[in-house]
DNA sequence: GTGAAGGGCCAC
DNA sequence: AAACGTGGCCCTTCAC
């Protein structure tokens, strides 16, 4: 493919290529940058195509010359990036987003993503690659070389062979584009292409904000747990030790307590029953009868803590800016939801010790919501039964409700072990759950545990007709969708029952899960446009939680614009229930 | 030395 | 194979 383009150094060949690019309706649009991350390098090419033809500005001469944030030779630039149209087409535009936003004080408008929508018309499948190349073969069947995307772009001038490969991935947009639109029609997927579209740049925006630890603050933490690992280390050694009788007249023969093969011998050493893992969950039975398998799961909660969430976490604050800089992963899971690494703040342990660390510095405030029990409001809107519907309506406490419902009797008379039963169960058919594993969580037998599921099956005649029915689709469909139509596809062999049971609960679980993520995707576009020039910052999300930062000032109205962009997003795809939502302001990450 | 796999466990 | 879903990270083990 011969690719046309015009290498742009100055503000008069600009402007006029401007003027003609503003007129288009689609840039192909990248960047190319000296790091990956924004805050540690510079940006030195912004291309956009109309696909005939490429303009590559190189803006290493304009950086030369002044602020590329404020100086009025990028205004036509800046002016074509924040409009929403001509829409900049990008592979994984976060990237893009964040670099001009950071480097050229623009918000970017008008985003079609390649790497998105790939990932949603992929509906799962998890053999699909989604890098540049691999998408442009894919659906344009041409082969990119990608060889010059870790080149040196700092160098003072570049080479030919740079700037073509600049230019060309920018033009390849064009054609891709048009591909993916009509698999994107074809499919059904174009309002949930949207929604994620419209969250590329609430992301970016937040990756760049950055969520505050409190770093001294965390070191404590890490002194009083590292101080109770030696502790509980020590007691461990021993009591393990006691069944490793050789080689101990020079003390005890040390184990690697972080060793499943050394600790299970040792446990057998000592004649504890030892299941085929040693899974927490395996082992608790036997904690009330050996101390030293009481005392091994101990030792896992308090190393699992240090390790996880210990000094690393630390190496990841931003000298910049002092503060978190997570990495999300807009469709993280074939649900839809986020993922989060480098680190993790999705899975900070619920400790308050922990959750405390995370607060808004001097001067702010951190605004918290959470949807109350969003994918069980989900259940019942998709269901349409009326008991569960009205289980929420009522306003009370919701497992109490049920139990009630459930064992036909007053809500004041639900002792607390019924209300558990109900809860577990709950929290249990989202996931489809089985009697076998009802049985096992709370202990009842497995006649018993069978016993109430049929209850509460009879109580929600309509939930239990909707996954029933949820289970069947999928089987013949293999695919389920969620509420903004976002499809999941589902291989499984006609003779494989694991594999179809499999599918079956993930056909009932996946329009659940996925059609919150929706919700969440939904509230975080309302909000980004609510809080448009003011203090408040989005600073992290965990499935059904947000969190936002903002001057103390506006942290009253900042609660209301959140509950209400929430609120709102919940109401467009749950009409039937009601939709709640939790805020609330504090200093810390706790409630 | 490096990297994948498996076990284990944190979040929702 | 926890017959309860989705992720990421740490550690050990084992192969190259």
């Amino acid at each position: 493919m011969e690719i046309y383009f015009q290498l742009i150094k100055d503000a008069e060949t600009l402007r006029r290529a401007c003027e003609q690019l503003k007129g288009e309706d689609v840039l192909g649009f990248d960047t190319e940058t000296t790091a990956l991350d924004p805050y540690e390098g510079e940006i030195r090419l912004v291309q956009l195509s109309t696909g005939k033809e490429t303009q590559v500005i190189d803006l290493k001469p304009f950086a030369e010359a002044g602020d590329l944030r404020t100086m009025p030779e990028l205004a036509p630039l800046r002016e074509i990036l924040a409009a929403d149209r001509p829409v900049k087409i990008a592979h994984n535009a976060k990237f893009d987003a964040k670099w001009i936003s950071h480097h050229l004080g623009v918000e970017l408008g008008g985003v079609f993503d390649t790497l998105l929508a790939s990932q949603i018309i992929a509906a799962g499948d998890q053999d699909r690659r989604h890098g540049l190349a691999e998408v442009a073969s894919y659906f344009l069947g041409t082969e990119l070389d990608k060889s010059e995307q870790v080149s040196d772009w700092s160098a003072p001038e570049l080479s030919h062979a740079q700037i073509e490969y600049a230019a060309r991935d920018a033009a390849t947009m064009i054609p891709l584009r048009e591909r993916i639109v009509e698999k994107l029609k074809a499919d059904e997927l174009i309002k949930v292409t949207k929604l994620e579209f419209d969250c590329v740049v609430p992301i970016a925006a937040m990756e760049l904000t950055g969520f505050y630890l409190d770093a001294a603050r965390w070191r404590e933490v890490l002194e009083k747990v590292k101080k109770s690992q030696v502790k509980v280390a020590d007691e461990l050694q021993n009591l393990l030790s006691a069944g490793v009788a050789q080689g101990s007249l020079f003390g005890r023969s040390e184990i690697n307590l972080d060793s499943q093969t050394q600790v299970t011998d040792a446990l057998k050493n000592l004649g504890v029953p030892v299941p085929e893992t040693t899974r927490g969950w395996q082992l608790q039975p036997l904690a009330a009868d050996y101390p030293v398998v009481e005392k091994l799961l101990e030792y896992r909660g308090v190393a699992k803590s240090l390790s996880s969430f210990g000094e690393n976490i630390l190496e990841f604050i931003e000298p910049k800016t002092g503060r978190i800089h997570a990495d999300f992963r807009q469709i993280g899971a074939p649900t839809g939801r986020f993922s989060c690494s480098k680190p993790n703040i999705q899975q900070i342990p619920h400790e308050e010790e922990y959750r405390r660390c995370f607060r808004a510095p001097e001067g702010s405030k951190l605004i918290i919501a959470d949807y109350s029990q969003v994918e069980l409001r989900i259940l019942a809107e998709f269901s349409g039964d009326q008991n569960f519907i009205n289980a929420f309506i009522s306003g009370e406490d919701f497992h109490t409700t049920a139990a009630a419902q459930v064992f036909n009797i007053k809500p004041e008379e639900v002792t607390s072990e019924q209300r558990s039963f109900a809860k577990r169960l709950n929290f249990g058919v989202v996931y489809g759950i089985g009697s076998q594993r009802f049985a096992m969580m709370t202990g009842l037998k497995q006649t018993d545990a069978e016993d109430i599921m049929r209850r509460y099956f009879a109580t929600y005649r309509g939930l239990d007709a909707w996954l029933r029915d949820a289970a069947r689709r999928v089987v013949t469909d293999r695919i389920a969708r969620t509420a903004t139509g976002r499809m999941m596809r589902f291989r499984f062999d006609e003779e494989d029952r694991k594999a179809i049971s499999l599918a079956q609960r993930n056909g009932k679980n996946m329009p659940i899960q996925g059609t919150s993520a929706d919700v969440l995707k939904r509230a975080l576009r309302l909000l980004h446009n609510e809080i448009r020039g003011t203090s408040a910052k989005l600073v992290n999300i965990v499935h059904d939680e947000i969190i936002v930062e903002a001057e103390a000032g506006e942290a009253e109205i900042t609660a209301q614009k959140l509950e209400k962009a929430m609120c709102e997003a919940g109401k467009e795809y749950i009409k039937r229930v009601p939709v709640k939502v939790d805020v609330s302001i504090a200093d810390e990450w706790t409630k």
